[in-house]
RNA sequence: GGGGGGAUGGCCGAGCGGUCAAAGGCUGCAGACUGUAAAUCUGCCGACUCCGUCUACGGAGGUUCGAAUCCUCCUCCCCCCA
């Protein structure tokens, strides 16, 4: 596929900010361009934020151009304060290349590194920072940036003027060493542009000065918006916490859970930005989406692009399944095969009781936790709010032999979407 | 130091000797509606061996057949005068 990846970008929504767009754009036009984005170790998986970035790296590739990406290792043990109101605590060298191993292999992901000149690379700034000696960069790389240059930056200037937060020397110097991989990368991989989040723009334009001061060269950044979801929450939070790449972390259940559940007025820019589906077949979604809002096909492609291109596809598959389960009308319990049973305790809490007798759904519910007492569930029961492995229970009903799926589970469903897993102990 | 007011269920806030497991509001939970949305309407919202019993109205005692309600002491809060 070929194409401007600037143009593509721009009309996708994912630039916030461009250095010198016309310059940018017939550079893509000209010349297989390189491009880099950091991303820094600081945990042991990117999240959902961290998509853009990644998208916006593989439709460089698409476009023909070489990605680059950074497994910041060198600045992860230096912490970046951009956009932090206080000090945070160094990470150890153990964590930070702990953490490594995974990010690297999350990039790996989105980004194709056997396709001739265009070839995406993974570097390691810790390879060049940590070679390079305090003298060689205060003389070569600090001589380049004024204080005054340095303090002009929102987020140094909040931390100065409050004494509570202050900001250490080394969170400080954190822009020239982002400069300075910036300048590395375009001394010796020939790389023009840095990307980032929006956040980065003064770090992008610290190396895009340094590499006209020190080498003479121009270079060019893109930032990307930061997201805030329609209700005006910070994108990829959930009530359960950040939304992770790593499975262990975020199940892919719970990934497809996050995409599906996106706001109507959220989900043509989502689609946009991070699919690859042509703009004119997002229109189409978009159109059919309008005319149905309640048939949520929007949300559902969106839901199994994403997650089928970071799980694969037959994780994706089985979280829609089990999502299907989980929220549908009723189902039988033979859809319960032993591999769904395996994903939906998982992902729903449960609790054991009493094997013995027959006990009535009542004391399964309070013994095994699912209600804080036999109150609750006798009320919720004769609210109608009980499914017994996808039927509503009324107050007079027993627990059959038959209920017991593989013998011992017992799947209820409290209210809307309140789960439980009820085994026999 | 003197005088006055108050402490009630997750929160706010009524009650001022029996009819009080405690009005009302908010929150929460469920049901209907619906799009795994919002709004709205309805029900529930201490526990249990659930047509009954037990534990509860700051804490400890007391008066009464009977107290969240009256008395005494204690703890904490607020206000006014020094």
């Amino acid at each position: 596929m070929q194409g401007n990846p600037m143009a593509i970008m721009l009309e996708r929504g994912c630039v916030e900010w461009c250095s010198h767009p016309e310059e940018l754009s017939s550079l893509f036009d000209s010349e297989m361009v390189t491009g880099y984005i950091g991303f820094d170790p600081t945990a042991d998986s990117l999240h959902v934020g961290h998509l853009i970035p990644m998208m916006g790296l593989a439709w460089m590739q698409r476009c023909g151009h070489r990605p680059i990406a950074i497994a910041g290792m060198g600045t992860g043990l230096i912490g970046d304060p951009s956009g932090k109101s206080k000090e945070r605590n160094l990470l150890t060298l153990e964590q930070v290349e702990k953490n490594l191993v995974t990010v690297k292999e999350q990039l790996g992901q989105f980004l194709d590194f056997d396709c001739g000149p265009n070839s995406a690379l993974i570097v390691n700034n810790h390879d060049w920072l940590g070679k390079q000696t305090l003298l060689g960069f205060l003389r070569d790389t600090g001589k380049y940036f004024t204080v005054n240059y340095m303090i002009g930056r929102e987020y140094v200037k909040s931390r100065l003027d409050d004494p509570e937060k202050s900001i250490s020397y080394t969170e400080f110097s954190y822009m020239l060493l982002q400069a300075f991989d910036f300048c590395h990368l375009f001394e010796n991989f020939s790389c023009k542009l840095q990307m980032g989040g929006n956040d980065q723009q003064g770090n992008i334009i610290a190396g895009i000065d340094l590499i006209r001061k020190k080498v003479g060269g121009q270079a060019y950044g893109i930032t990307y918006p930061l997201l805030l979801n329609a209700s005006g929450g910070k994108f990829g939070k959930t009530e359960g916490g950040t939304v992770w790449l790593s499975a262990e972390r975020t199940s892919p259940y719970r990934f497809y859970q996050f995409w599906i559940n996106s706001d109507d007025r959220d989900v043509e820019k989502l689609l946009k930005l991070f699919t690859f589906l042509p703009l004119e077949e997002i229109e189409d979604i978009m159109d059919s989406h309008r005319a149905r809002p309640e048939r949520r096909d929007a949300q559902k492609r969106l839901a199994r692009e994403v997650t089928a291109r970071l799980h694969g596809e037959e994780p994706f598959k089985m979280a829609e399944r089990a999502s299907t389960i989980l929220f549908g009308d009723s189902f039988e319990p033979s859809e319960l095969t032993p591999g769904m049973i395996k994903i939906l305790m998982s992902e729903v809490p449960g609790g054991v009781f009493p094997g013995d007798a027959a006990p009535s759904p009542v004391d399964v519910l309070a013994a095994s936790g699912a209600c804080a007492s036999k109150s609750e569930a006798r009320r919720l029961i004769q609210g109608g709010g009980v499914y017994l492995n996808g039927r509503r229970l009324n107050p007079a009903d027993e627990v059959d032999r038959q209920d017991l799926i593989e013998g011992k589970h017992l799947f209820f469903r409290l209210g809307k979407k309140r789960f439980f897993v009820a085994s026999k102990g």
